[in-house]
DNA sequence: TCAAGGTGCTAATACGAATTATCACGCCGA
DNA sequence: TCGGCGTGATAATTCGTATTAGCACCTTGA
C-alpha cells in the first residue's frame, strides 16, 4: 500500500544534513533576528533539503505548539457544495478563496461536522473547530444555542451575514437588508405604488426580519400600511388574495417566490408589470429560470466572504482598531419588473 | 483574544481526582478491556470532575497522538470554484464533500498552489500536499511528470477521472467513456447511420483517448469506416466537410461544439436532426445554452467524486480488499438529437 | 513462608514543531 | 595567557493526549 510511508518531519531533514531538529524550525521560521542566527550556509541546505523532500510542517503539531496555523475553517450550516441552492453560496467562497489565499491562509472546509434533528452541529463529541486558527460560519440561520457558546468560550470567529447578539456580540460580516428592502420600497412609491405587499417570512434569520423591518419602516414613514404575505399556500391562491386586495406591487422575500408568483399571472393572463409589480429582495438562493429580470438588488456576496476572512484575521491578529461588525450596501437592480400601476 | 482563561487539560482533572493523566486518558476512552483495567470507583471520581469542569479533550492534541489528521487535500488543475468552466466541477465537489462528510474528514482546498506555463502546479518550493492525509486530484489532465512523482513518492492520493499509468498504476475512479461512447455509436448504427464522424481531438487527456478508442473499436466492429474531424476550423467550414462527405450523424467530443455546429446547421436552414444527428459524449464542460436536449450520456460525477474519496480513505487504511481503479458507468441520455438518416 | 498470579494504577514516552537557555568555538585585546 | 565577546548551533522543554511497560500491592495455594 503507498500510504505506509512516513510523513517527512522536521527530525528527519535534521538527520539528512546533519544539523538539529531545532535549527530546522528555525530556518523554517526564517528566524534570522538578534536573538537567532544562523549561518547562510548551513541555512542553504536546509532549505534545499526541504524542497528536494517536499517537507510540509505538520499543521496539528504546529498548532498544539504555536497555538496557530494559518488555517482557517469555513463552517457551514448548508453543504458547501450545494446541490438543491444552486450556486448562492459559491460567490461567498470565492470571496473567501480570494481573501485567503491573500493572507497567505489555507482553508478547511469542516465537513465533518456531523447532522443532528436536520442540521449540522459545530460543537459534538470530536468537533474540529480548533484545528483551525479562527472560523468563517456560513448559512442562513445559526444556532442560537452554538453562536453562543463560541461567544461564550471565546472562539475567534465571524458569520458571514448579520446575527443578533448570543450572549455578547457577534462578529459578523452581513449585507444591509433593510436599507436595500427601504431602498426598493422608495422605487415603488417613486413609481406611485401604494399599495404593496410583502411576500414572505418576515421572521426568523436575521435576513429575513432585516428585509421585513426596512419594508415596515419606509411603508409607516410613508403612512402607508404594510401587507404581509405569508408563504404557506399556493401562488395561485396569493395571487387571487393579491389582486382582491388591490395590491399593485409585491416584494418578494425569496426570488422564487417572486418568479412562482409571476409565472401564475402569466397563466392567468396577467403580465408583468404592466398588470403587477413583482420586486425581488436578493439573489435567487433556490435554481429558478424566468425570462424576467427582476427588479430588486443584489447581495455583495463576493465582498462579504472577502471581508469576512479579513475581519477573522485581523480577530487572531488582535489588530486594535479593527471594526468586526460591518454592513455592507447592496447593489440596486433596475429590472423590468416594476412599471407605475394601473388606474 | 482568544479564550482568556486556559482550557481544562487532563491534568487538571487528574490534580483533582488524585489519579495520573494516563488515568484520566484511559476513563475518558473507555479503556476496560482485558489490558487495561479501573476500579469503578476511580471512574466514577474521574467521570464526576470531568462533568463538573465541561472538560473536552483538544481535537489538536488528540491528532497528533493519533499520526493522522483525518484531513483531505483536494487538488484541482482547474480553479475550484471556477467561473470559466461553468459548473462542470460542481458536481464532483458535491459527491466529494458528501463522502467526506459521511467519512467524518475535512476536506483542504489546495488552491494557493501557483500557475506556472499557463498550468497549476503540484510540486513548487512550498506545496502543502502533506499538510493533508491523503489527495484527491481533479482536472481534465493532469501532468504525467507529477503524476509519477506522486506515485514514486508514494503519497497517498485518488484521481478523479482514469490515468494511464505512470511509473506505476494510479489509484482513480473515473468515467467508462470507451464503453459509453461504443453504446452511443450503436445507437446510431440502430437508427440506421452508417456514416458518422467523430468531433474533437481523440487524442491528448485520457477521457479524450477513452472516448475515441471506444468509438472506433464499434465502427471498426461494424466494418465501417471511422471518421474523425478536428476542431481547429470553424464550425461553418466543419460543416461543409460533414456535409459533403454525406456524414449523417456527428459524436461530439465536447458538447459545446456539438452546440455550436447545430447553431451554424440552423443558420443554414438543416434542421438537428432530421438533416444531422448530432450526439454529445458527456456533460458540457463549458457553460453553453442551446433549447436542444442533446442525446449522448451523462457522466456520473457526483458519484465519481463520492467514490474517490472512499477509494482514498481506504488506501490510507489500508484496506486490503480495497478496488484502486474504477470505471463507473455513464448514464445515457435519450434527447432529441439523434433520428434515423434522410436517404 | 514463598512463589504465582491477579488487580489497579502510574511513569515514561511518543507524536511534531516552537522556543529559550545555554554551550562550544574562535578571535581579539590587554 | 586569560578574559571578553560575537557567532552559530543545540539540548531541553513545552503543548495535551494516547499508549505501553511495569511497579506495588493483595490474594491464593502448596
Amino acid at each position: 500500500m503507498t500510504g505506509s510511508r512516513r510523513r517527512v518531519t522536521q527530525q528527519d531533514i535534521a538527520r539528512m544534513t546533519g544539523v538539529s531538529q531545532a535549527t530546522v524550525s528555525l530556518v523554517l521560521n526564517g528566524r534570522d533576528d538578534g536573538s537567532v542566527r544562523i549561518a547562510p550556509e548551513t541555512r542553504d541546505r536546509v532549505l534545499h533539503a526541504i524542497r528536494s523532500t517536499g517537507y510540509v510542517a505538520d499543521p496539528v503539531a504546529r498548532r498544539l505548539a504555536a497555538r496557530h496555523n494559518r488555517i482557517l475553517g469555513v463552517f457551514t450550516y448548508e453543504p458547501v457544495f450545494p446541490a438543491g441552492t444552486g450556486d448562492f453560496y459559491h460567490p461567498f467562497l470565492v470571496g473567501i478563496e480570494e481573501s485567503a489565499e491573500r493572507l497567505g491562509c489555507d482553508l478547511l472546509l469542516l465537513t465533518s461536522a456531523p447532522v443532528a434533528e436536520g442540521r449540522r452541529r459545530i460543537f459534538h463529541d470530536d468537533n474540529r473547530l480548533r484545528l483551525a486558527d479562527g472560523c468563517v460560519l456560513l448559512g442562513r440561520s445559526l444556532d442560537r444555542d452554538e453562536l453562543g457558546r463560541l461567544v461564550a468560550e471565546g472562539h475567534p470567529f465571524v458569520s458571514v451575514g448579520r446575527r443578533d447578539d448570543a450572549g455578547g456580540p457577534v462578529p459578523y460580516v452581513g449585507a444591509d437588508y433593510a436599507a436595500a428592502t427601504a431602498d426598493v420600497v422608495r422605487r415603488a412609491l417613486d413609481a406611485g405604488h401604494t399599495r404593496l405587499a410583502y411576500l414572505g417570512q418576515g421572521a426568523g434569520p436575521e435576513s429575513h426580519t432585516d428585509r421585513f423591518a426596512g419594508y415596515r419602516a419606509s411603508l409607516d414613514a410613508a403612512g402607508l400600511p404594510a401587507r404581509h404575505e405569508p408563504t404557506d399556500r399556493s401562488p395561485a391562491d396569493l395571487l387571487d388574495a393579491l389582486l382582491d386586495a388591490g395590491v399593485t406591487a409585491v416584494l418578494a422575500e425569496e426570488y422564487a417566490d417572486g418568479v412562482a408568483l409571476a409565472t401564475v399571472a402569466a397563466e392567468r393572463g396577467l403580465t408583468v408589470p404592466a398588470d403587477l409589480s413583482i420586486l425581488a429582495l436578493g439573489d435567487p438562493t433556490r435554481p429558478t429560470t424566468s425570462d424576467l429580470e427582476f427588479t430588486g438588488f443584489r447581495i455583495p456576496r463576493r465582498d462579504m466572504g472577502w471581508q469576512a476572512v479579513e475581519v477573522l484575521t485581523g480577530l487572531l491578529a488582535g489588530v486594535p482598531g479593527t471594526v468586526t461588525q460591518r454592513l455592507l450596501p447592496c447593489q440596486p437592480v433596475d429590472g423590468v419588473t416594476l412599471r407605475p400601476p394601473r388606474h
